[in-house]
DNA sequence: CTGAAAGCGCTTACAG
DNA sequence: CTGAAAGCGCTTACAG
């Protein structure tokens, strides 16, 4: 009879316990070797290491997590990874969070209010240490869990804070007011926008912005020069061949984001209409892609970078401090000039 | 004295235990009971639901997954999310995942092996039901680990299979040919590649492919027409400038991934060099923007929606599966012509 | 300095 | 149909 098959078989992955027989210890001395505790002998924890290298015991973070609870783990709530935006910021995110020691678990939001809920629902049971929420929802039931089970929970221009929910938001009023002020210098007068979907948080956000900075400026608003994208290229395309449609064109069109605005450029492109001759184009982001394309776009630009310091550092403090209420934090604006806006060609529009 | 605080506190998350005296019921039968088990009376499981509402119930994933040594979630191992090569996959990949109750861990590799196996550990610790790694370094160290522990593993063109290890590999040499083919029918005899970061795998896969491609057309290898980009615009960006500084200039010019050709686009454009007529631009992959640009581009595009697929399959077949082999499998590719090609111009390139 | 034991929250044979 | 108990792998007071 053969011995008690001891190489073949499905051969588990080493826990502590074989690492400890391995080293002729108990599984405490293990745990405090690795966990770097004053109280071993370097000795002892040399024969440790020895054992967790010689079986490449990795840990099982699990066990840990249920005893505290934390699973070191931050979820990330994105609308659409297609939008270099998000992928920007995932970027920067995910850097600063691998290394405070925590990873990053993806969780789509595109399915509305249900596919939002089934996120967060999943965040939860994964006992995350903290949510950004990039969506900003108008809706507020996804949230409400978060908020009810205290997980720091950091959202980006909701405008909202509360126990244990931060947000940032961007400054697009001051944004708003640059590009603005920057278009009627250039003498525009007829400034069209296109929005994004109607729901969302961000385009209400933008589009008061850009009402109240005409308005300002002592520029008149036009019901027909705001109009509604996507979010995407193709509903600024789609929302600039509107615009030019019109008797009285505009000489200058706003983006919500810089996706919209893109998608203009190529309708006017392919319109043979000249930019910024004939019409300037503005973003809103400031993405790496604004100078890949001729012309190249100018736009409200927002450095990722700071957003994922903020909103890291939001939920690090939340999570740190005393569980009190969460901070309402601010990312500037800033307009970067590039070749898609320029005077309006002076000749009147109306024929 | 006051009761012991019951509503005040810290108030922890409510467990399976405060559902089942909320019920009326033991630990096991609410587990039995969520579990959807036919053992339980229709009775007792409205019960149980009813305090599982009550309480905001939520399970904790930690002590199932210390259970069953499966944590469903996967393990997405990616060198630059601003790539929309990969953002695009993820997107698709996740969309996969969650359709299937998994959970994407995302994990970044840009530094090197050491980030590479920082972040398998990470994986591991979490016990993941598999693994995507699009990086397709040369370097087989980080790999290793996760074939030892024997967790589900598929990689983007790294052309090797094994023990739970899966290849998804693109067929360059297919699109290659196809590019070759056609630029040699407009024309061109004088073709140059800019390739990637020399250490991966993918840029020599697409180099030898190329090469390959010219010989079988009976065009001549040069060897100052092979550039090193590093799969961003600005690469390709610079090695354009590099080409046409070049005495015998390329009439056409093959880029590595999108993002390079569209940086050596650009370069044409700031060096008013004429796309298509002074030089055509070939890319790789097929992402979003390639339209967005003028001219646009041509491609050799993959479905990114297919690759994510083709992942997915093969790490559930593994993880399914008796523990065998990992596959290998194959990505058609095609060339989809745009505005960046076209026949060279017919004139002396020499002086 | 080290070990035995309890406990984190769930699931599931094993009894009833 | 339901419950008591063991066990997943770790950590940490509590003894020694």
């Amino acid at each position: 009879m053969r011995q008690k098959a001891e190489k073949s078989g499905p051969k588990k992955p080493a826990t502590m316990r074989d690492v400890a027989s391995h080293a002729g210890v108990s599984v405490a001395t293990v745990s405090r070797a690795l966990g770097g505790s004053s109280l071993v002998t370097e000795e002892t924890a040399l024969a440790v290491r020895r054992a967790v290298a010689k079986l490449n015991f990795v840990p099982n973070i699990s066990a840990r997590t249920l005893k505290y609870g934390q699973s070191h783990a931050i979820g990330v709530i994105v609308p659409d990874l297609t939008n270099p935006f998000f992928s920007e910021f995932l970027r920067e995110f995910e850097a600063l969070a691998s290394a405070n020691g925590q990873v990053v678990l993806l969780a789509n939001a595109e399915a509305s209010v249900g596919g939002a809920l089934t996120s967060v629902r999943q965040l939860l049971m994964r006992l995350v240490d903290g949510v950004v929420v990039l969506p900003s929802l108008d809706e507020l039931e996804p949230y409400q869990l978060l908020t009810l089970r205290k997980v720091p929970t950091v959202a980006i221009d909701s405008r909202r804070t509360g126990p244990s929910f931060s947000d940032v938001s961007l400054m697009h009023e001051e944004g708003m007011r640059q590009a603005v002020g920057y278009l009627k210098d250039l003498g525009h007068q007829k400034i069209a926008f296109i929005g994004g979907s109607p729901g969302l948080m961000i385009s209400k956000l933008r589009l008061d912005a850009f009402q109240a900075s005409l308005k300002m400026h002592g520029i008149t608003v036009r019901h027909e020069y705001v109009r509604h994208g996507n979010y995407r290229a193709d509903g600024g395309d789609r929302e600039l061949r509107n615009l030019m449609l019109l008797a009285d064109r505009p000489t200058a069109v706003i983006g919500v984001n810089d996706l919209t605005a893109l998608g203009a450029l190529r309708a006017a492109r392919t319109l043979n209409i000249s930019v910024p001759g004939e019409v300037s184009v503005v973003g809103f982001d400031g993405i790496e892609l604004d100078d890949l394309v001729s012309p190249s776009l100018t736009t409200m630009s927002v450095s990722r970078k700071l957003i994922a310091q903020s909103c890291h550092g939001a939920l690090e403090e939340m999570r740190l401090g005393r569980g009190g209420s969460g901070r309402q934090l601010y990312i500037p604006v800033e307009l970067i000039v590039r070749q898609s806006t320029g005077r309006p060609l002076r000749k009147t529009t109306k024929h």
